[in-house]
RNA sequence: GGCCCGUUGGUCAAGCGGUUAAGACACCGGCCUCUCACGCCGGUAACACCAGUUCGAUUCUGGUACGGGUCACCA
């Protein structure tokens, strides 16, 4: 069996969205599981959507997720003249011909709902009308011919056999009347041209497939191995499933970076996100597992719903697993922007470290902290510790010397301190550092102790915070 | 609308004729703890529907319903 070669071969519209990146990582997959090669293709033969500095997305999403191609990337707008020749090879051997219709006699065959393809007029013109047309440099596109009757199929990898009547394909457009191929048409004499042996794509192929299949069998091609993927759906307030789109929130990869998810997660949410490892329950894999446990039987041929709760919990793990020395390269330039100088941010970031899923929420974690609080007394009671107003007034009162007192203003010192004073006072550790923790965060839920957010405030603030706390107790 | 594809808990999903129908996220309890989180333990929750094949259907076949895709000088 000879080699496995895959691509991907996205348009470069500007942004990667999270289906195309799942689709390239399939396609990767199903090429690296088998020892194959993996090619990249702009295909940018849309000239009226091309976007500047679209190629740079493309490359650096994929350097990010670590996706590697072995050749390209190819551009198709460098190849014009390969498919120019192609297309008068088709029409030579009467598979294709010239079309002359105005946009508006096309746009006439459509329905009230947009509805409606061509009608094969062209098709029957003479030769001398053609070259008629031709020598008067009347503008034209050029159009494969379907065949009238009988059916067209293909067996694909994930849906099966596929079989559409022949009636139902129209003369598609191979060339535009600005000498642009489309995709219809390049794709199949790129993945021809390069050795694609297996064509890993979207769902969204699957019926016209159908039409590329007459294409290979037209030129005398091979036709190759085709692998439809499920569609990335996404699901809105309402609970209506659609396609992944900007209204299910943010659907590039750059949007999911910038709210500050990491890009292992991403490639490891999305991997199974249609896809699921034979024989295993394993969740967690690195690109190099993946390439180990991925096979095609595993491919799922139902849509999948974007979860972004999901995608949260794994990047909530990945942050934990991270080794301090890149979690801090991202969480201290966070911090050391938001926090005020007093804050011990290298302490914080150690307790925000396996408290967090998204880097984004650091900021609403530590509100607490760039700002007091109004506070709210309630929070002083607590069931389990058994706290009411008046023994955290007490505790704050009698604290407050001692800790003004203490030199070593780190967390050991500072828990040493207070279980002290709570043996010896006789009130339950946790009592106490409820109060502490009330008294100077001002808020319930936190993330850390009393002692650890004192250390993390510094001693000025933590007196501070507590000494208001105290005033408000005797206002 | 024609054609094509799909349908296991809220979500991702295992299952490939006989199972107490896995597991994960989320959710709800409990334990632990100087809070939260983590961790551990436990719980709620699913085979769209109707026929047929079969001793036996979640699994095979057909139909219905629902969902999605596609019918461009976009890819």
């Amino acid at each position: 069996m000879s080699e496995i070669k895959t691509r991907f071969a996205p348009s470069p519209t500007g942004f990667m969205h999270i289906g195309n990146l799942r689709t390239a990582l399939y396609s990767y997959l199903v090429s690296k599981s088998q020892g194959g090669k993996f090619v990249l293709r702009i295909e940018d033969t849309d000239q009226v959507r091309h976007v500047e500095g679209a190629e740079d997305v493309i490359l650096n999403t994929l350097k990010m997720t670590g996706i590697d191609y072995d050749e390209g990337p190819y551009i198709q707008s460098e190849r014009l003249d390969i498919y120019k020749e192609y297309a008068d090879k088709l029409i030579q051997s009467g598979h294709a011909y010239y079309c002359f219709c105005t946009p508006e006699r096309l746009e006439s065959l459509k329905d009230d709902k947009g509805i409606g393809g061509y009608d094969g007029h062209c098709r029957y013109l003479s030769k001398s009308q053609v070259e008629k047309n031709l020598a008067d440099g009347i503008p034209y596109v050029i159009r494969q011919k379907m065949p009238n009757e009988g059916s067209t199929s293909y067996y694909d990898k994930v849906y099966g056999r596929v079989s559409i009547d022949n009636v139902e394909l129209r003369d598609q457009i191979l060339i535009k009347a600005d000498g642009y191929p489309t995709y219809n048409f390049c794709h199949v004499v790129d993945d021809h041209l390069m050795g694609i042996t297996h064509v890993v794509r979207g769902n969204e192929y699957l019926t016209s497939t159908p039409k590329y299949c007459l294409l290979y069998d037209a030129f005398g091609w091979e036709r190759p191995t085709y692998v439809h993927l499920p569609l990335l759906m996404g699901k809105d307030a309402d609970g209506n499933v659609s396609k992944l789109s900007k209204r299910h929130g943010a659907v590039s990869f750059q949007d999911l970076i910038n709210d500050g998810y990491l890009p292992e997660a991403i490639v490891n949410y999305i991997a199974l996100l249609g896809w699921c490892p034979k024989d295993t329950n394993q969740e967690f894999f690195t690109m190099d597992e993946l390439k180990k446990s991925f096979s095609l039987e595993g491919l799922s041929k139902s849509p999948a719903v974007f979860d972004y709760e999901k995608l949260k919990w794994f990047n909530s793990e990945y942050i934990k697993k991270m080794p301090d020395e890149d979690y801090n390269k991202i969480i201290l330039p966070i911090l050391e922007n938001l926090c005020p100088e007093y804050i011990n941010i290298e302490k914080l970031a150690v307790l925000l470290h396996g408290r967090i899923a998204v880097f984004s929420e650091v900021k609403e974690k530590i509100e607490f902290i760039l700002s007091r609080l109004d506070m709210d007394s309630s929070l002083y009671i607590n069931k389990k510790n058994k706290t009411t107003l008046e023994l955290c007034s007490q505790i704050l009162n009698e604290s407050l010397p001692l800790l003004e007192n203490l030199e070593n203003w780190d967390n050991d010192s500072l828990f040493a301190l207070l279980k002290e004073y709570s043996a010896s006072s006789g009130i339950k550790a946790g009592a106490v550092m409820w109060a502490v923790r009330i008294a100077v965060a001002r808020q319930s839920i936190t993330p850390g102790g009393a002692t650890e957010l004192m250390e993390v405030f510094g001693k000025n603030e933590s007196i501070e915070r507590i000494k208001l706390a105290v005033s408000e107790f005797n206002a």
